[in-house]
DNA sequence: AACTATACGGAGGGCTCCTCCGGTTATGCA
DNA sequence: TGCATAACCGGAGGAGCCCTCCGTATAGTT
């Protein structure tokens, strides 16, 4: 339910918008990816995603050429989700709850990228932009999270954004940790990020 | 020039010694599994490793049944040969040196680790307990010479093992970084070990 | 030297990624 | 609204890769 969104290959410039149902199939197929890639992990094929989609490979490699195009796709998406979530309480919700939330999503999505990391590392590899372009991305929304946080007064001023990345980043590599202990782990971090009155 | 090891498959109790030819061809197919995924990467087949060792691929999944099992006996090897270098120069050479030979070899081995990358995940998400039974060699290895430079009073008594691997492990991981910045930032990490005269 | 257990080799099966092209549908214009 | 055409859909099939099977060759033993 995430509303007809017109959006078009990253490639060619806005010549035409791209036609209705194309567009359509396109998101069904990266909301199938991600639901067939969490399911079955590496062993996940092209033609179970497509018939999970409703569409004929054509249709698929019509969209994604490779197969690691749809993994692409899926973790662009993710990314930009959370991304969004630093946007979206601007002004209507308090700036802590802003920052707790904002961290909570972050931690979801670090959970949800472990689940096909050989995939993601594959993509990694044959697009090097991908990785540093997320990154830069995150970095600057935990930026705005954080500092709205702090203007606010209600966060320590002498936290940088690159610490708090470094800290909930590394904890979330960690192997075997799950999204409970992860949490748990989150809350120590942000009592420790939090102004002392 | 590695010997003739008559060494067999870890499955099987010693009921018999491996035929020679039989150990001969397991130790070509390692060394050229290691050469081929080294040049090739991910895109290395199995035909392509047999014909470097000179080999039928029939040959080839006798010894190792399924692709990802060439990577751990290729994995398996080299973590061995690192914690060898710990136990070679026991009386023979200094303390200290032994402790920067050891750490020198140890950024090489993560540098190699890193050539292929996306099959080693692979073979730890099969097989958990090879990452953790690397793990502890590699930790036992590092524990010994450090506590050796120690107790020559060449290495500060207040560094634990833990620190050393989380030190050095955590710098070879970051991305984009070479086998020349790494040995660079060793000599940091040697530079804060050392006991101060 | 003969015998037997063990290993070798490579043709072929099955699966997966990806391509190609005839049929179908949406969009712009009269 | 009705038509022309450009864009899209679908699935059969090619190519390549992992892995199996079984007849042949060889090491080790008596």
């Amino acid at each position: 339910m995430s509303g007809v969104t017109t959006e078009q290959t990253a490639a060619d410039p806005a010549l035409r918008p791209m036609r209705a149902d194309a567009s359509r199939n396109r998101a069904r197929l990266v909301e199938a990816a991600r639901s067939v890639f969490t399911a079955r992990g590496s062993s996940a094929t092209v033609e179970e995603i497509a018939k999970a989609a409703d569409v004929g490979v054509g249709t698929l490699y019509r969209h994604f050429p490779r197969r690691i195009d749809l993994v692409e796709a899926v973790y662009r998406e993710d990314v930009d989700e959370l991304v969004g979530h630093a946007r979206e309480d601007d002004a209507t919700t308090d700036a802590w709850q802003g920052l707790v939330d904002w961290l909570d999503a972050f931690v979801r999505y670090a959970q949800a990228k472990r689940t096909f990391l050989t995939e993601l590392h594959e993509a990694f590899e044959k697009n090097p932009d991908l990785a540093v372009e997320s990154r830069e991305k995150i970095a600057r929304a935990a930026g705005t999270v954080l500092r709205r946080a702090q203007d606010a007064g209600v966060a320590r001023p002498d936290v940088g954004q690159e610490d708090l990345m470094q800290l909930v980043g590394g904890m979330c590599m960690a192997r075997n940790a799950t999204l409970e202990q992860n949490q748990r782990l989150l809350t120590f971090v942000l009592d420790g990020i939090r102004a002392q009155p």
